[in-house]
DNA sequence: ATGTCACTGTAGCAGTGA
């Protein structure tokens, strides 16, 4: 059984690329972020005829965007976080009905900020506010559950490639990262860490300043799973393969296999 | 501060968000 977020940055873009990468790597759910499209573009035939019987979506115009694709049935689909209103599309919640056992997943997207002291960084820690009782509820119901997304958060100096320049800046501010240790403090653990890692691995990079090719990245994109899966994690990876076609999305997916 | 990319509205480029 295998799971990975990809954020695809426009599923119009690069819907190719999911196709190519899923056939080479016919995962079990693929959990997208940035669709930038709205539901009624979302392309279901063709990702049905891609093995995708399952897709939960809920998109938005331009900006934003999730959905899950699956090659089992999913239900109970909720969307965006409960109790919090948000004009953006950016959270996912479904019960994917796999083989092996029902697992809640949590697909999100969640809020860049743009900077520390800007009202979208607010709003980022609001969101995350948020977030986080709709986890801790969630949880509440579902003891097999995956947070996973495009977090947009560097936990841990290791997970960029200048921790000391970019110290305190979006990303890698105190507060994002205590945000962060508070979902694994709801008893979730980052499944990337359970399992040596090469050194500088990354799951974005910056389309700008030769970023990929420097490996000057961030690791943003994370699959958190809950005690009760924990036993069962057999491996994490980043796949860097799709960053190095062309018209790449500037993030990699990451997989977690049970 | 950003040399890139995707998108929108209104046009063949400027603004936004990342």
């Amino acid at each position: 059984m295998k799971i990975t977020t990809w954020n695809v940055n426009s599923l119009t873009a690069r819907l190719q690329h999911v196709l190519d990468w899923t056939a080479a790597n016919p995962v079990d759910v693929l959990c997208l972020q940035e669709l930038k499209l709205t539901d009624d573009k979302f392309p279901l035939d063709v990702l049905r005829a891609a093995g995708y019987e399952h897709c939960a979506v809920f998109g938005q115009k331009t900006y934003n965007g999730v959905a899950v694709m699956s090659r089992h049935p999913l239900k109970d689909v909720v969307r965006n976080i409960t109790g919090f209103e948000d004009e953006h599309s950016r959270l996912l919640s479904v019960t994917v009905d796999a083989p092996a056992g029902a697992m809640r997943v949590v697909n999100g997207y969640f809020v860049n900020g743009q900077e520390p002291g800007s009202e979208k960084f607010a709003y980022k820690m609001k969101w995350l506010d948020g977030l986080r009782e709709h986890v801790r509820a969630e949880m509440a119901q579902h003891e097999r559950l995956v947070l996973l997304g495009d977090f947009n958060v560097a936990p841990e100096d290791r997970d960029s490639f200048d921790p000391e320049g970019l110290r305190e800046t979006i990303h890698h501010t105190t507060e994002e990262r205590t945000h962060f240790r508070e979902l694994l403090s709801l008893g979730l653990v980052d499944s990337f860490r359970m399992f040596e890692q090469p050194e500088k691995s990354f799951s974005w990079w910056d389309y700008r300043m030769l970023g990929y090719q420097k490996n000057r990245g961030l690791r943003i994109d994370h699959i958190l799973v809950s005690e009760a899966l924990k036993p069962l994690v057999k491996a994490c990876a980043v796949d860097r393969t799709p960053r190095k076609w062309k018209q790449p999305s500037d993030h990699a997916p990451v997989t977690v296999e049970f």
